[in-house]
DNA sequence: AAGGATTACAACCGCAGAGGA
DNA sequence: TTCCTCTGCGGTTGTAATCCT
């Protein structure tokens, strides 16, 4: 369509965001492609519902993460793996990007600093608590940047179905990874928690919208809105994401 | 103080599934 | 049944902010 050529991509601005969260509070958080052309933002539906999802969105926590929201990512996902939106539905304010980002920059930040520790002293792993072999996890490792640094077209779900060494899967691995950087997470702690987070398992109620939104309006009535009403803008220093 | 390296975050892309016409 | 649109998800990339030398 001629008109995605036409299409703003990039950086947000403030007008945009408030007329966005203008819209987004008059029709409610669906049809996304229908607010974007409403708007007249020259933006597409995709782009408008993840700038609402993942920045604009009033229940949204801004900053980083407490040490808690660490250890339950990191729990999380030796659980689910990479499966960032249920991740993120245990972390009310939390989003499945801002999650994702975290777990990428978090745990290349430790894989390398394993591999130049293993460089060092090869031997070091007889005095780790890991029960996994550590030349495993090493090697793992190193296949995984070698793919990431090289741009391979094997997907990361194609990679970690792929690959076992030593008998152990890329989960087991990524596991363990993730507990030795959290000694704390002791099996019965583990289970503990776990426990805990069954009972307090729920939906979050950042999504909960209701289904009487007024987005059934048709274009022609559009007008009859004044764009200001109902306005609320998240509480955050613009530009800065806190 | 400058500039390169690293980190954190925002945004885009492609794909798949659901649901309606 | 098929096609189309919308939505959601996970992977990836770009860039601003911060750190380090």
């Amino acid at each position: 369509m001629a008109a995605s050529e036409e299409m703003r991509k990039g950086p947000w601005t403030e007008q945009e965001d408030m007329q966005l969260v203008c819209y987004v509070h008059l029709f409610g958080e669906r049809r996304w492609d229908f607010i974007a052309k409403v708007t007249g933002l020259n933006r597409t539906g995709k782009s408008c519902r993840l700038r609402w999802l993942n920045y604009l969105h009033p229940g949204l926590k801004h900053g980083r993460m407490t040490p808690q929201e660490e250890q339950l990512v990191v729990e999380l996902h030796s659980r689910w793996g990479n499966r960032w939106s249920r991740i993120a539905r245990r972390l009310p304010g939390r989003t499945d990007n801002e999650i994702k980002n975290y777990w990428r920059t978090h745990m290349r930040k430790k894989a390398q600093e394993r591999q130049k520790s293993s460089q060092l002293s090869p031997s070091s792993s007889s005095s780790s608590s890991s029960s996994l072999n550590s030349i495993a996890v090493a090697e793992a490792e190193n296949k995984w940047f070698e793919q990431i640094n090289h741009g391979s077209s094997i997907s990361t779900s194609g990679f970690e179905a792929e690959v076992e060494l030593n008998g152990y899967s890329m989960d087991q691995i990524w596991n363990e990874l993730a507990i030795s950087e959290n000694p704390w997470l002791n099996f019965e702690a583990r289970k503990e928690k776990f426990n805990e987070l069954e009972i307090t398992e729920m939906a979050s109620p950042l999504w909960d919208y209701s289904e009487s939104q007024m987005w059934k309006v048709d274009d022609e009535n559009l007008k009859l809105f004044s764009p200001m009403a109902g306005l609320v803008i998240p509480n955050y220093q613009y530009g800065t994401g806190i």
